[in-house]
DNA sequence: TTGAGAATAATAATCATATAATATATGGCT
DNA sequence: AGCCATATATTATATGATTATTATTCTCAA
């Protein structure tokens, strides 16, 4: 089956929502005031069309709003809609800063163990499959550069969707996000050998349908990520925080 | 100040999203396919303008899809965007199933015990305050209609307050517009003693400092909702099902 | 018959322009 | 000063035309 791609940059308006999604989110109109359709039309050469369809767009994702005669406004950063898989994507992406990760790491805190202990208690045999097909491009992964991080994902992700409810799977696109740039800390700090026993340990125990174990297991994992966010927070010179070196 | 109200319903497009996504979610476009720009224009009674703005507004949401040639259509299930307020809130009105409601406890009962050890570990006095100011008003609400369960929905939403992440807080809508719905079930079939009596003791540990006990309490408490609302789902005929009585 | 490539056609995407609705600002009047 | 009418700026809506994209059909050669 074709995976009907979605052209994000291919079409103007998606275009537009992506610039503007960045320049709100990065504080751009902090100071200044949102300009007008006209303004904006002009800035980006768009028809009024297009910047009206993007502006609305972004009206759904919490980040704008608008009313005659008074013009158009970023709302305040509280209404954003930062589970819409967007939202996060620019924060983490344009405005990367290690609360916010933190943040959201203290929220998987509260998911995935939640999520492992339903899996070990519902997961269906083909579901236990892809959870362990995870950790095993996980293992045969060498230090490529994508793989590792995409195997990983794969493994948790796995897990939201074996437990049956919707809401746990709904994350994946925003786990699949946070995960993608928290790995980088993770990784370079503590050997990949102990991250891979951490997650064979959580595999065996929803495979033995011990969803005490399985809870504490990913608890365990992810908590170790988080308490390695909060150091390199607290302390912005170290290891884990030299991001730059790789990014060009 | 003055809380610069949406204009939902003074609004052709956000009145044609109300209704296209309702219509999204009751399943009416499953069988017929979904219609053209032209199409919908017709049948709504608006310009195209409208009718593209509020498809890009679905599509933001994760409802909708559109390719020239293609048209536009309803996208898979599993790609809807519940942890969007007005999506949630569409199911849960307009295609209200007690397994959805049921999922989404389930997703309670990871989020907010941990909500509240991280409310009992930072709440400053102020948090706390309206914490307990939710509580005082569930108490003196008499048996009226809305009072009880606004209060009961100040408290829980005063606690995701508290925790300081700014994904518990997020959280706030989508648990404001679950928990209206799901009070019906539970206060109906347990009196409403018992359920303050579990609300005083997640305060009483939150106030105290005590992270395990608040966490506790509050698993108690979702723990028993969720109880209620699978039995209901097992016995459909039974006392918490019946809600048309007062839908009129 | 089959496959590749060209022509067709349906549909969303884009542009341009005009009018309406609405909230703010302005200025005059009491 | 306070109130009312008027002007003005901005989004909201409507409409028509053009373009881009792509699924489908058709043609023709192997």
């Amino acid at each position: 089956m074709v995976l009907s791609k979605i052209p994000r940059d291919r079409n103007l308006t998606y275009g537009l929502v992506e610039s503007l999604g960045q320049l709100i989110v990065t504080g751009e109109f902090d100071a200044k005031a949102f300009p007008t359709e006209g303004e904006l039309s002009r800035q980006h050469g768009t028809s009024r069309s297009v910047t009206r369809e993007a502006v609305k767009m972004l009206t759904a994702k919490g980040l704008l709003q608008a009313r005659p005669r008074q013009g158009t406004s970023v709302t305040p950063e509280t209404q954003w809609n930062l589970l819409d898989p967007d939202v996060l994507r620019w924060l983490l992406e344009r405005k990367f800063s290690l609360r916010l990760l933190a943040e959201f790491t203290e929220m998987r805190l509260a998911i995935e163990p939640a999520a492992a202990r339903l899996a070990a208690r519902r997961a269906d045999p083909e579901a236990i499959a892809h959870i362990r097909d995870g950790l095993r491009r996980m293992i045969a992964a060498g230090a490529g550069d994508e793989e590792p991080v995409t195997a990983d994902i794969a493994f948790h992700t796995a897990i939201l969707a074996a437990t049956g409810n919707r809401f746990y799977a709904q994350l994946d696109p925003l786990i699949n996000t946070a995960l993608r740039i928290s790995i980088r800390f993770t990784n370079r700090i503590k050997g990949r050998a102990a991250g891979i026993a951490g997650h064979d340990e959580v595999l065996d125990a929803i495979a033995a349908g011990d969803a005490e174990r399985a809870g504490l297991a990913m608890h365990a994992l992810i908590s170790d990520a988080l308490q390695l966010i909060e150091a390199a927070a607290e302390n912005p010179g170290a290891a884990g925080a030299r991001r730059s070196r790789r990014a060009g």
